[in-house]
RNA sequence: CGCGGAGUAGAGCAGUUGGCAGCUCGUCGGGCUCAUAACCCGGAGGUCGUAGGUUCGAGUCCUGCCUCCGCAACCA
């Protein structure tokens, strides 16, 4: 086969849940798909490179009720509006051929089709969903839900119930997905394989159950009204149905099926090595080739969340240091099978010593002294030094290898690494070469040409290669070369830069940035402006007189409070309420207060609340508290009352 | 004994199939003046969490233990 025509490539994002806006960590995977689909082009392979959102499901229909529009509305929004994915994937120079949204028409009239052939085929049949219902609560349980037989929410027996369901035969594909997991390289990276089979396949697969009727916000199915299709078949079919499966809209299904990778987050590896393989295998379609699972940015230590406040904004980041900076820098800092630390002080250091010294310098200081010494081209008389030029020229000339090999393994951090290696080799060239001392007499210009000219082909094939991080930047360098060549093929043969070559100086690509000063400006950017206290709403609906006063509030004298083993919120207290025997209550406030300093006090209780069991212990009431938010995190006090208020006295 | 991951220099991390413990930042000393106060050289700093085992040889393989993180559970 010729090396122009090296076949298709089919990757892939996962198709993000737009509930809310996107941060850093979609951000994360979509630059490293992106990176990987420009580094096959780059080889000259025919790309097809897809993301998407996937718009169903309950939360979204809450969400979109919450804010008073219709769910296609919210995701709109979301998806379409100022700021948003799509938005932000034009910001961040994202490549993809195809955008995928679960909610087109002809992936919904697609989902359809196939949830109808599975049922044909019978690996979908209707069932009844088995399981624990509470009738005051409304609500659904499984077994293994359960606390003590009884319903989680409110403690009350729970009865047998049925409720009618799609289901999918995934018990039938366990051992053939076991053995797809155990004994191929279908799932990456390796760790992930033991996860997967000891968490989900050796306990025994269950069937799957694949629609709802608990919620409208669906594709329906068509054959029987008021089941919707849950998110199983919904959202990963989108990989297929983007390139026509079942549909009119697109044709390159023979093409591109089956896809080469799909890079996926590793709270979503369970999904695509277990559940998506065995639907294919029900519909006796190939399976892709890869699923890769990649790791999250860690804040803190801790996973990033919209509760905990610490989502960080990849807009103010891009638009403050560069589009091409932040993708490098993610790419560059954490090896992309496992979690990496995100922080601003790791960012910005890693722009300033890369980027800013190593590759920015390295352009500006060769381009200068080109033309300070030669003026506007390199003379064509050129003197090389076999003995002083071979390690850089050899590393250079291997580079391109070397760093295939890493991208084809997604060690994009590696793959650059080498290129750092070669351009701070090239740095250290240019003090063993000490062009400025060349240049004070006239009978070295030969030789002081060519330890430029290596320079500059050493900036063309490390530009070259870090095209698919940084399109833009990669391009300027091209231009302050006069122009070089950085194709694949150029890549690999050294010297291919004219020896008359006429850089072009320009402003620093990469300014230093001041850590100390950016830290202060993130800090107030990232400082949404909380309200010094919030309180509940007041509550709408009335309670009447009777029902409130079924309350029995108590007021109670803490004997003794402990912290309860292996849980970091609960605290259990065994109180004097006045009766002669102990009563215990557990309650999560460990976070708030030590338990020693609890001793003694008088605090208020509802005494009649049924007994519910918690990390095996049984609480008997609820300890009253006050609860406001400050500045944005939650505060709790616990009602202490005045001490000579004997233990027993009734609150009214 | 729920599942999984991690513990390597002051900080952040790399160490693929066992073979002289490395990188970046910081720090200390030196060099250079082309360049973005940058670049280059050198020094200091590690009982590789811990105890045992396999081996000629273990950061790497095996076993026990400790600590941290995620999932799960729980948050009346």
């Amino acid at each position: 086969m010729c090396e122009k025509c090296k076949g298709s490539y089919y990757i892939t994002t996962p198709i993000y849940y737009p509930s809310a806006k996107l941060h850093i960590g979609h951000t994360y995977c979509t630059v490293a798909t992106d990176a990987m689909a420009r580094f096959k082009r780059l080889q000259g392979y025919d790309v097809l490179f897809l993301t998407g959102t996937d718009e169903h499901g309950q939360k979204i229909e809450d969400k979109a009720k919450e804010a008073g529009v219709t769910p296609q509305e919210y995701v709109d929004n979301i998806v379409l509006g100022q700021g948003g994915v799509l938005d932000l994937w034009k910001l961040m120079n994202i490549s993809n051929d195809r955008f995928i949204r679960t909610t087109d028409d002809y992936h919904v009239a697609a989902i359809q089709k196939i949830f109808k052939k599975m049922y044909d085929n019978g690996d979908i049949y209707k069932g009844t969903y088995k399981g624990k219902y509470c009738k005051p609560c409304e609500s659904f349980w499984t077994e293994s839900q359960l606390v003590d037989g009884k319903c989680p929410d409110c403690g009350r027996d729970c009865v047998d119930a049925e409720e009618e369901a799609y289901f999918f035969k995934l018990s039938k594909y366990a051992d053939r997905v076991q053995d797809l997991l155990e004994n191929t390289d279908f799932l990456e990276p390796r760790s992930r394989v033991h996860e997967m089979v000891n968490n989900f396949i050796k306990p025994g697969l269950e069937d799957l159950c694949v629609s709802r009727t608990s919620f409208n916000w669906g594709v329906p199915v068509d054959f029987d009204p008021g089941h919707v299709v849950y998110v199983w078949i919904d959202a990963l079919f989108n990989y297929m149905t983007a390139l026509g499966f079942e549909n009119d809209k697109h044709d390159d299904l023979a093409k591109y099926w089956p896809a080469n990778v799909h890079f996926v987050g590793k709270e979503i590896v369970r999904f695509h090595s277990i559940i998506w393989p065995a639907m294919l295998m029900s519909l006796n379609l190939p399976l892709p080739k890869k699923v890769y699972g990649h790791g999250w940015l860690l804040l803190d230590g801790g996973k990033m969340s919209k509760s905990k406040g610490n989502v960080v904004d990849p807009y103010i980041l891009a638009q403050r240091f560069g589009v091409d900076a932040l993708r490098f820098f993610l790419m560059r800092s954490f090896p992309f099978g496992s979690d990496g630390n995100f922080s601003n002080e790791l960012l910005i250091s890693t722009i300033n010593t890369d980027l800013a010294n190593d590759l920015g310098n390295l352009v500006s200081r060769t381009v200068a002294m080109a033309q300070k010494y030669f003026g506007e081209k390199l003379p064509a008389e050129q003197l090389a030094d076999e003995e002083k030029d071979a390690e850089l020229v050899a590393m250079v000339s291997s580079l391109r290898n070397i760093y295939e090999e890493q991208m084809e393994h997604y060690a994009f951090q590696n793959a650059l690494a080498e290129i750092f290696k070669v351009i701070s080799r090239a740095n250290k060239y240019i003090d063993e070469n000490a062009p400025w001392v060349l240049a004070k007499s006239e009978e070295n210009k030969p030789r002081l040409a060519r330890v430029l000219y290596n320079l500059l082909e050493t900036v063309r094939i490390c530009a070259g290669l870090l095209t698919p991080f940084m399109p833009e930047t990669a391009e300027e360098i091209s231009k302050r070369l006069g122009g070089a060549a950085m194709d694949w093929e150029s890549l690999n043969v050294y010297g291919l830069l004219p020896a008359e070559a006429a850089p072009v100086a320009g402003p620093a690509l990469f300014p230093r940035i001041d850590m100390e000063k950016e830290l202060a400006a993130l800090e107030e950017l990232s400082k949404p402006p909380m309200p010094e206290i919030e309180i509940e709403p007041y509550s709408q609906e009335q309670v009447d007189f009777d029902t409130f006063c079924k309350s029995d509030f108590r007021a109670v004298k803490v004997k003794d409070c402990q912290p309860v083993k292996k849980s970091d919120k609960l605290l259990q207290f065994t109180l004097d309420d006045g009766t002669g025997t102990d009563r215990q209550i557990l309650s999560g406030i460990a976070k708030y207060y030590k338990p020693e300093e609890l001793i003694g006090k008088t605090l208020v209780a509802i005494t009649n609340l049924p007994p519910r069991k918690m990390m095996g212990r049984e609480s008997c009431g609820m300890l009253i508290s006050a609860v406001h938010t400050e500045k944005g995190e939650e505060k709790l006090h616990l009602l202490m009352v005045d001490d000579a208020i004997p233990a027993g006295a009734k609150l009214c």
